[in-house]
DNA sequence: AACTATTTATAAGA
DNA sequence: TTCTTATAAATAGTT
């Protein structure tokens, strides 16, 4: 498509390379505009120069299409972690804070984990043909499994606490874990 | 580029239109390939056909570039909300349970907040030009704003269990929260 | 940044 | 859909 035809393998000469870059993202842009009007499709396109410098076409706009394609797999049939809850009549008082104990760091726990899987499910997931499962839906699901966990989480407390009511006697054992104090970095 | 010259205007006629998508969504992958391959760059491409069937083009794949454009803006400096604690050493086992109360529904505020927002800033960054700022980045940011919270949310959880255990007396005022069951639909 | 000789993409037709 | 082909458009090398 030039003075000469080239073969499409690495241009080698960096100067070379990011004239080509640049004239080819240009086209390659005006190309999927084009598509997008002339058909009425929605287009998203992220790319990385060779400086590593980021560029982005979208229309209507890149949020627009990757939010539909989340969309296309709300239905996310994933475990739910129900929290191991003491609902015994008979339990003692220093059970029922052990359980919270637990729950306390067991959710802790589970964030981490989360956090673990998604950055391995994407490790994984690269060098495969993607086109309907993107790192975009593992977020997604991700954000909404630890949602459901603080949810979880919240309905473990209040029965807990509930049951501490019902109690009505002094509670042991919760030092352990209040010795344990978190802090971040901001 | 073809037999005759075309406006760039929707195409009317639903046969034509689909065949035209067809071949410069072809045309436009290709594109990128080698764009991808001559200058080393990554590339990422989500399109969706008249008849919204997804299409996607990832070199080395979506997931990595997603990814990639994700790390670009790790340093989120977003709002830490502190909730508000009892620290008092005087104040009353009833108040220390209410601000338990409080924080309880409190999270669950945020998180919904937190949701709401988030499709909100999708709305308003619709149809303005997107190069750093993505939808993928909201969600890292909103994801990361729900862990922070849980992190808050356990650390005062911890110090009202521990004012509750310095205060050694039955508890009141909590039915009214307990009462307040959450489902969820899966 | 521009120019332009060529290559490449593609619109219309089969 | 796939192929053919006349023509429009993109771009490689040059200035």
């Amino acid at each position: 498509m030039g003075r000469r035809k080239i073969e499409i393998t690495e241009v080698k000469d960096p100067n070379t390379k990011q004239v080509t870059f640049s004239k080819r993202r240009t086209g390659l842009f005006k190309k999927a505009n084009e598509l997008s009007i002339l058909c009425g499709a929605e287009v998203a396109i992220v790319v990385f120069s060779p400086g590593n410098k980021p560029y982005s076409f979208g229309h209507p706009s890149v949020d627009a299409v990757a939010d539909k394609f989340l969309q296309q797999e709300t239905a996310s049939s994933d475990v739910v972690v129900r929290p191991n809850l003491v609902e015994g009549t008979n339990s003692s008082n220093a059970d029922n804070v052990d359980a919270l104990n637990q729950q306390l760091s067991g959710v802790q726990t589970q964030i981490l984990e989360e956090h673990k899987k998604t950055v391995e499910l994407d490790r994984k997931q690269k060098q495969q043909e993607v086109t309907k499962l993107t790192h975009n839906k593992q977020l997604q699901r991700s954000y909404l499994k630890v949602q459901r966990k603080v949810e979880d989480y919240l309905d473990a407390v209040e029965v807990s606490e509930y049951l501490l009511l019902l109690a009505k006697e002094p509670v042991i054992g919760i030092t352990k874990h209040v010795t344990t104090k978190r802090t971040r970095k901001n």
